[in-house]
RNA sequence: GCGCCUGUAGCUCAACGGAUAGAGCAUCUGACUACGGAUCAGAAGGUUUGGGGUUCGAAUCCCUACAGGCGCGCCA
């Protein structure tokens, strides 16, 4: 019995109530009530605190409704025992046979098992990094990668159709200095103004010369531009190379500049004029987002004539809602959170409610420490730690696991050399290792010639009331609750939630699996019992919940170690 | 000055408004004739920054003080 069928039961046995006469509630039965697995031992398999909640309405206090509820709801199917406690909470015992079955259900839903239907029908854009193409991803992008492409993965588990995208900042003064980096590197020149520096624009400058020999000879604007989009193109390359290496795959790379040349900011100034929250002053023009909140109004043109980089932006997002996306996420580092007001001044400018539409989500910076002294990265300065050496020197599965498992919300501090120092303690290694020795538990049953029952409930098949020890029940309740994490990790925007249920997981299995009275294999030469094979199907289960988990997050759930 | 985020064990961090605030690391004590010990059992560690309030119940919500991070451009 999963939390949601349990949650029916209640309902029904509420609506069973008001029927009778006995509870009267004038705001109707909750189409759903809230079920949890209770922290403390001795708090039966579930609990609810749905009398707590609706004494108050009903015109009772909790103890006498939960009695009330308690009664009707022991009669229920797979219901075992019921015990009122505390203030009023429902302490609930399910029968062995309701709870088995969930093993089977996670076994026959295979790598399906834990996806919803939550956000069925939502079209969702997610972007993320969207670094500019001015030098390689490091570890200020690394977090973002992380999170934005865990994100994705939720949601599309949790039914909604994702797409992947990166806004390229491929057009701006940035990119003058830029080339203008690399030709001085190329010249032997010093560092330009406002320009970038470090070994990789030296890297480039060769790489520009090699793709394009004697490139550096031409002169003025001409070679500037040149340079400029060989650079542009190499940059860009490799950002695309170090985000396949992380495992990180966008379905768009969105060109800024695109916006300007297929006429798109044009078309955008227009709707917003004849929307009429623009106006020209000092020689700019402006968009009113004062008029939805924002604290001052900003400028799409500047009096030099240039747009601003605003004003892209208000065309991408026209652009994403014109592809159909009726949901826009933006995962921002803290650095630019005084960009949310606006956003959302433009989503409502140009007709959208911000509300429904807009989702921007702040991520705090991650501080990182080499040697206790915080590492401060500059690309104009050329410090930089980039993610290949990132994940080179951790591995793509632990720093995936590391960044995955905080809240966005949550300033993290990382020590480099404390990571890669204590890798064999992290916890992505406890849960890739219990995944790993379900694989080798369900090899040896297969040596000892045990095969998966018949999972249909037929005659002879997998018995789920033979697991009957109180660690069966626990860990058949963890695998319960995989879907109701993934929805509400969908839900919240909140990947990490899957990292937590999947190391409370991994320890419940390793628990059972060193219960004596648990074994899943049958003792020196006994023969396969069925009870055997019903553990056979538990451990299945727990290998698919652990993979499917881990896949979440992007990260490899190994066979070996 | 204004705005956003954060403040929880020695450290890094969890905890849909729920019961005795939990993990990992570090420290200490046990379990290897083992379905993989990268494991398990246990100990110790807390006035959830301080002060008010809301309610059956607050780390969580509201007010306030303090501390830290970040932002407040006709840059991108």
């Amino acid at each position: 019995m999963t939390p949601a069928q349990l949650s029916t039961t209640i309902v029904e046995a509420l609506t069973s109530l008001v029927d009778d006469g006995a509870l009267t509630l004038p705001d109707g039965v909750p189409a759903e009530v809230t079920v949890e697995r209770p922290r403390q031992k001795g708090h039966g398999d579930y609990a609810t605190n749905v009398a707590l909640q609706l004494a108050k309405k009903a015109g009772t206090n909790p103890r006498a409704l939960g009695e009330l509820l308690a009664q009707r709801l022991e009669q229920a199917d797979g219901v075992s025992a019921v015990e009122v406690a505390g203030p009023g909470f429902l302490n609930i015992s399910v029968e062995a046979g309701a709870q088995g079955r969930v093993a089977a259900d996670v076994v026959t839903a295979g790598s399906a098992y834990g996806h919803t239907d939550t956000l069925a029908g939502q079209r969702i854009d997610v972007e993320f990094i969207s670094a500019n193409p001015t030098g390689p991803l490091h570890l200020g992008h690394t977090r973002w990668a992380v999170l934005g492409d865990a994100i994705a993965r939720v949601l599309a588990a949790a039914g909604a159709e994702v797409t992947r995208e990166f806004y390229i900042n491929d057009r701006g003064v940035q990119m003058n200095h830029f080339a203008d980096s690399i030709i001085a590197s190329a010249l032997g020149l010093p560092k330009p103004e406002d320009g970038y520096a470090g070994g990789y624009i030296d890297d480039l400058a060769k790489a520009v010369e090699e793709a394009s020999p004697g490139i550096f000879q031409l002169e003025g604007e001409e070679r500037r531009a040149a340079v400029r989009a060989k650079g542009y193109e190499l940059q860009l390359a490799e950002q695309q190379q170090q985000l396949d290496g992380f495992n990180t795959h966008f379905d768009v790379w969105f060109s800024e500049l695109s916006l300007h040349e297929s006429g798109s900011v044009p078309e955008t100034l227009a709707r917003l004029k004849e929307l009429g929250h623009v106006y020209e002053q000092d020689g700019a023009l402006w968009m009113r987002t004062t008029d939805f909140g924002d604290d001052k109004d900003r400028v799409l043109i500047k009096s030099d004539g240039e747009l601003t980089y605003f004003a892209s932006d208000t065309a991408y997002y026209l652009d994403k809602r014109e592809r159909g996306f009726e949901h826009c996420i933006y995962l921002l580092g803290a650095d630019h959170h005084g960009y949310v007001g606006r956003l959302r001044a433009m989503a409502a400018c140009v007709g959208d409610d911000p509300d429904r539409t807009l989702d921007v989500m702040i991520g705090q910076l991650v501080k990182i420490l080499r040697d206790g002294e915080e590492l401060k990265l500059s690309k104009r300065a050329g410090t930089i730690v980039t993610l290949n050496e990132l994940a080179e020197e951790i591995g793509v599965d632990a720093l995936r696991y590391s960044l995955a498992r905080y809240p966005a919300d949550s300033p993290l501090v990382l020590d480099v050399a404390e990571i890669t120092k204590q890798s064999n303690d992290n916890p992505v290694y406890y849960v890739q290792y219990a995944h790993a020795r379900t694989c080798r538990m369900i090899e040896n049953a297969t040596d000892l010639g045990m095969a998966l029952p018949d999972l249909t409930g037929a005659e002879g098949g997998y018995d789920p009331a033979l697991l009957t020890h109180e660690r069966d029940g626990e860990l058949l309740r963890a695998l319960a609750e995989f879907p109701r994490v993934v929805a509400s990790a969908a839900e919240l925007r909140e990947p990490h939630r899957i990292a937590r249920y999947l190391e409370d997981t991994a320890s419940v299995f390793n628990k059972w699996y060193d219960t004596r009275e648990c074994r899943m294999l049958p003792q020196g030469d006994e023969p396969v019992q069925p009870v055997n094979e019903a553990r056979l199907v538990l451990t299945v289960a727990t290998r698919t919940v652990l993979a499917n988990g881990l896949d979440l997050l992007g990260v490899s759930a190994p066979e070996r170690m």
